[in-house]
DNA sequence: AGAAATTTGTCCGTATGTATC
DNA sequence: AGATACATACGGACAAATTTC
């Protein structure tokens, strides 16, 4: 049978399947995504298509896999935010700018900038350091 | 034929004879890399196993692929990263740690760390950024 | 400790779709 | 329109890391 994709590519929507499950919580963060042989009979893909529905999330930071283990979700960007504020190890400071900070926010170099840190153990040893930034209130 | 691959895998044996190529200025940045079949009878390799080789390069930055034209060597890597990524909503770069970072993570101020930085906008504005700071986990 | 099962990693070959020249 | 080149998809086989028994 041929293999026409017409539209988004199937290994695309997959991973916008895939995504919508992680994002919605419905597989949290630290859990493993379906096994990709699992994966393969859901969507009736073959397992290079759903290997590349997992790479595309990988390359988005969403997912990291592990040889042997499996494809454990990762603490997105965006949720990293409702972390924050049950985490302990969280610090609130106000900083300045960096240039590259400064030319995305469209502000002055060394301009006030709010900055939230997480930073998550593991085993005492420090796993990631998150970094929000944020215009301070004052400026809005 | 099976499919043995001692020590490195073939696909990054590749990527890295190619890495060579375009860092020595054999195939100079702005010019075309040989076509995929091209590579495929030059290393007699599938074409599959090429394509990962040239994904890989492109992960780095070195090349950025075009439909239907071929892959192109970027001007430079450091430099073609940071003006591409101006308008992108997610990237992925190693950043030599900071002192605060260092003595987070206990390494050296200067060490490698990957850097995951996601922009959120609001109207085409700046609304929060977001950078999330690891250890490289294979040997790079 | 060791063997088996599970799960991801690598590689091949083929076929077809789509964009560019 | 035809040729060239990259993109998507399938299926199979074996390797390597992890977990389970």
């Amino acid at each position: 049978m041929p293999t026409p994709h017409y539209g988004l590519p199937r290994y695309r929507a997959i991973a916008e399947e895939l995504r919508e499950r992680i994002e919605s919580g419905v597989i949290p963060p630290g859990a493993l995504l379906p096994t990709e042989s699992t994966l393969t009979t859901e969507y009736r893909a073959s397992r290079g298509t759903v290997r590349q529905a997992i790479a595309a999330l990988r390359d988005d930071g969403l997912v990291a896999t592990e040889h042997g283990r499996g494809t454990y979700v990762q603490v997105s960007p965006l949720k990293a935010c409702r972390l924050l504020e049950s985490d302990s190890a969280t610090r609130k400071r106000e900083v300045a700018a960096s240039a590259e900070l400064a030319k995305l926010f469209g502000i002055e170099v060394g301009a006030p900038l709010l900055e939230q840190e997480s930073i998550q153990r593991s085993d005492g040893a420090v796993e990631t350091v998150t970094k929000i930034y944020k215009l301070p209130k004052t400026t809005r």
